[in-house]
DNA sequence: GCCGTTTTCGGCCCGACTGTTTTCAGTCG
């Protein structure tokens, strides 16, 4: 068993524990043991099979380590089946839904006999919910609101779960006989925030039956939907689709771009070929005789003239290659054709050109590293500057540093900093946004700041005209460098909050404060279309991981991707800038008004 | 349920907001 389904199995039973009613300190115990699997980059599997002790990690402890080996050895949890007896798994939907928790969902269970999220739509509709006491009329619209959000995300997967849950299936694959060549098409290469299933494209001279087989095989598979010659379906125990199609090396191009699209992206690209006599489909690009009805045409007929490679399918196109982050009819196919920009499909940031996170937190508020040990792992990744931006006070339960204890951090930096050389540590904060659009920070402590995140964490149910206002009035102030997370949003679980983000970009540029492409696979907020926006404005975009442990600052990959989706170049990315430049930047307004 | 230790059990991040109440439980972060 694959260590993101142990932890979706703890995190369940901590979750379905939480119903029950269970003591908070043990939930909360799940959830650090959830959280230590999670990090791990080890399978817990091989550290079982060597007889490692698995109490030696943190969080896990004598019955931790006990589930852990039951679930490897055994595929299951007796406790998870016993809980399951006593209370439906289902209502642990219920708790995803905002403005339903664990009280609200037992007592949903215990009052109405409602255990799932269609259960609770039909009792709210038929005003079962409202006459309960701790129920009203508002929390009814609330969370029939929620579910609406619920069912638009149901069944769709964040990538960074998608990329844990198919490295396993692609290490099996690769031991397939006679595989040639694994690719991963679809919306997981075009690196969108959430995939609905995988498309994995395998290249073996057909026919491969032993390929299929080996799909269908692999430990992790629950249902096999399909098996045929060429295409198989499964779906993993996570709930993840896995469609896998097996191609000769003559196709297999062709075949990578055809299933890569996007959808409008191919129609596209079929057009360009259409005008110039060509057919594309899965199997190549091929010229088709004078004078027969397509209709006739079989799926290889005519001259073959490209489909081995992906670019020879372009080339002939007369188009250049086009990364697959663009591929979504948004203008990359006129921009490789060299007809709408002079220059082409633009030349896109990537992960090596980012020179420092400034965005990140450490144990002086929420996060789970010392001020050192972020340093040392940011400069182990390469980079020449961070900043430490811990939350601001308003956050009372991440335990925000007040005024006071800021100064004591910045006595810490300076000592860090004074033991390690090659990169630079940035005094910040992450000041909250309050609810008028003033600062959660002394002017005296912002103004002693190196760089000035702001952003938004609570009532953010605020109507659009308010939020724009208060998000605006916030960036007036003059320390402010960089708008975090400017939406808000949780992939999956919460829709960005109303903001007219226009405006806010107009004000960024005139007011020359960049904006945040927050890296964390559940925010990768701003999304591509804002970013693209920013971009066209000349407002400085930054790609911040808001890392709350050392591990997670690798999710930058995650908001380059992001950036990249969005046109983004280097140079429209702050923190590519060298370390020279970047301070030249901070200092940027006493330049301008000199 | 984990952890650390005062080695065998007590501590474990908690304040703001909301909608429901009529003094607060539940949710959120």
């Amino acid at each position: 068993m694959e260590n993101v389904e142990i932890a979706g199995v703890l995190e369940e039973l901590g979750n379905l524990l939480e119903i029950q009613g269970s003591n908070p300190f043990r939930i909360r115990a799940y959830r650090n043991a959830v959280l230590t699997v999670r990090g791990l980059t080890r399978p817990l599997a091989a550290m079982v099979e060597e007889g490692e002790d698995l109490t030696a990690l943190p969080a896990i402890g004598k019955d931790m380590s006990a589930h852990i080996v039951e679930l490897i050895q055994t595929g299951g949890l007796a406790r998870l089946a016993e809980v399951s007896t006593e209370i439906p798994r289902s209502l642990v939907q219920l708790v995803k839904l905002d403005g339903v928790g664990p009280k609200k969902a037992k007592k949903l269970w215990e009052s109405l006999g409602v255990t799932t999220v269609d259960e609770l739509e039909v009792a709210l509709k038929a005003g079962r919910v409202e006459s309960l006491a701790g129920f009203g009329a508002t929390s009814v619209a609330k969370i029939l609101a929620s579910i609406d959000d619920f069912r638009r995300y149901s069944g769709r997967f964040l990538l960074s779960k998608v990329d844990a849950l198919i490295e396993p299936l692609l290490a099996h694959m690769r031991e397939a006989p006679g595989v040639e060549r694994i690719e991963v098409a679809g919306s997981y290469r075009r690196r969108k925030e959430t995939i609905g299933d995988v498309d994995l494209l395998v290249q073996a001279e057909l026919p491969a039956p032993a390929v299929m087989e080996h799909f269908t095989a692999f430990g992790s598979v629950e249902k096999v939907v399909a098996a045929g010659d060429t295409r198989g379906s499964v779906v993993l125990r996570s709930g993840l689709e896995v469609d896998l199609r097996v191609i000769p090396a003559r196709s297999f191009g062709a075949a990578l771009h055809y299933f890569t699209g996007s959808k409008e992206h191919n129609v596209a690209v079929r057009q360009i070929a259409q005008r110039q006599g060509l057919r594309v489909n899965e199997w190549g690009v091929f010229r088709m005789p004078e004078g027969v009805d397509p209709a006739d045409v079989g799926k290889e007929d005519g001259e073959r003239v490209a489909g081995e490679t992906e670019s020879s399918v372009f080339e002939v196109l007369g188009m250049g290659w086009v990364p697959p982050v663009l591929r979504e009819n948004r203008g990359e196919v006129e921009a490789a054709l060299g007809v709408a920009l002079d220059n082409g499909v633009p030349d896109l940031v990537t992960l090596e050109d980012i020179q420092g996170d400034l965005h990140m937190h450490s144990t002086w508020s929420d996060g789970k590293a010392s001020v050192e040990e972020m340093a040392r792992a940011c400069k182990a990744r390469g980079y020449r500057y961070l900043a430490m931006s811990d939350h601001s006070p308003a956050l009372a339960m991440v335990g925000g540093i007040t005024p006071e204890r800021a100064v004591d951090q910045w006595e810490e930096i300076d000592q860090v900093q004074g033991g390690l050389d090659g990169i630079t540590i940035f005094k910040s904060l992450e000041v909250d946004i309050l609810r008028d659009g003033s600062l959660d920070m002394t002017d005296e402590v912002l103004e002693a700041l190196d760089l000035v995140l702001v952003s938004v964490h609570s009532l953010m149910e605020m109507d659009r005209v308010s939020m724009t206002d208060r998000v605006i009035t916030a960036i007036q102030h003059p320390q402010v460098d960089i708008l975090a997370h400017p939406t808000g949003r949780l992939l999956g679980r919460r829709e960005p909050f109303q903001l007219e983000m226009e405006e806010v970009l107009q004000a960024a540029r005139d007011l020359d404060v960049a904006v945040e492409i927050n890296a964390n696979p559940s925010r990768l907020d701003l999304n591509d279309v804002h970013a693209h926006r920013a971009k066209e404005l000349g407002v400085k975009v930054c790609i911040n991981t808001d890392a709350h442990s050392v591990q997670r600052l690798d999710h930058m990959s995650y908001g380059v991707d992001q950036a990249r989706r969005a046109w983004l170049s280097r140079e429209d990315v702050l923190n590519t800038m060298t370390l020279a430049q970047f301070r030249e930047w901070l200092e940027r307004r006493d330049v301008t008004t000199t």
